[in-house]
DNA sequence: GCAAAAGTGTTTCGTATACACCCATGG
DNA sequence: CCATGGGTGTATACGAAACACTTTTGC
């Protein structure tokens, strides 16, 4: 009597960096066969860590697909700061010409740093407005005004100044993200729906 | 020699309606253990309409657990309408008090009920603005202005009215959404993150 | 002194919000 | 004629967007 399917779980890492100032998605990656029962956050962070040494990691959850012969794929964000790629046969590339799966995970990143502080993930933990400026200028893929970000970055309450700042041309005064190195989300959101 | 895990593979639906006014949860539904290997989006289809039978379902992905013991659970949002129950200890429930997937699963369907139309889920195909209205009101849990509203709506563009009316009082016009029962994002949608 | 990046305000515009009364029908 | 729900406009407030010059340092 059959009762089920013998499923094969694997999980599959997105993995996203700036570097050089551009946005880098890790290549030649294989799907991970997961050979033990483990919760799948701690999975992809396990898994992220065999691939690269960082000075910061961040894992979200995308998606799972199930395919044909009971091979079960869950498909992870990790974004990554200043890493170092362990295995052989890796190498960033450009975001050009992506996967579904890698285009969803860049959607995803796009649409949440708009909403959320999920730009501390790409940044060391102080750093200077202009930093953070480039932070989303790079993943947008697109130009912001320097003084409009100020204000509306700062307007949110969720940066601390303490004082620091960087030298090597006019000083620029150092910044960090309020509370520990998670994502919260902007007072602002969600934007109410009329009333 | 051990080359993986036999993983059991399981899917949760989190079935929502609206019935009598209400915002409703479908209560008593067990884990459904994947037999075979299939599409997850058509076995949540399948499964829900082993359960229920609805003029439309709507369902969605929302996350994937994985448990000690291999045990694998692939959450499902379902948007029924006019849903007959088709198994025994099946009921529909208030949405106080839900599980943790559960609360997931409706805080989806609130944020995402306000950029896009996927209010179409619970309303047939075609209602007055005052039922739309209704629809909001319900799953946001609090009132809506009426005129605000109507402004609101008409100006996204992604209502059409073909010209008949629902009577029983004062004519009511009647609306349908454009294009196809599918999710679509309102034109507005992502509000830019400056410029 | 000059190149390079840091820092700073105001005006305009569009959308969100608050708010109250008249209208058309069925019974 | 009256109860019920349908339908409509305006004024205010707030945030988004456009826009250019001065300051401070290192070299």
């Amino acid at each position: 009597m059959k009762l089920g399917v013998s499923n094969s779980l694997f999980l599959e890492l997105v993995v996203l960096t700036i570097a050089d100032g551009h946005l880098r998605i890790l290549g030649g990656l294989p799907a991970h066969k997961l050979q033990r029962p483990e919760p799948l956050d701690q999975a992809a962070q396990r898994l992220l860590k065999q691939e690269v040494a960082a000075d910061h990691i961040y894992v979200e959850q995308l998606y799972t697909f199930a395919f044909r012969g009971g091979r079960v794929v869950v498909a992870y964000l990790a974004l990554v700061l200043n890493a170092e790629l362990n295995q052989p046969g890796r190498a960033w590339r450009s975001t050009h010409a992506l996967s579904e799966v890698a285009a969803y995970g860049l959607k995803r990143l796009r649409n949440k740093i708009t909403y959320t502080n999920l730009a501390f993930a790409f940044l060391p933990d102080r750093f200077t407005l202009s930093e953070l400026q480039s932070t989303y200028e790079v993943v947008l893929d697109r130009a912001v005004d320097k003084r409009n970000f100020r204000k509306k970055i700062l307007s949110l309450d969720i940066l601390a100044a303490d004082g620091e700042v960087r030298r090597g041309g006019r000083p620029a005064r150092l910044y960090r993200f309020k509370g520990p190195r998670e994502v919260t989300f902007w007072p602002t959101y969600p934007n109410n729906f009329m009333n």
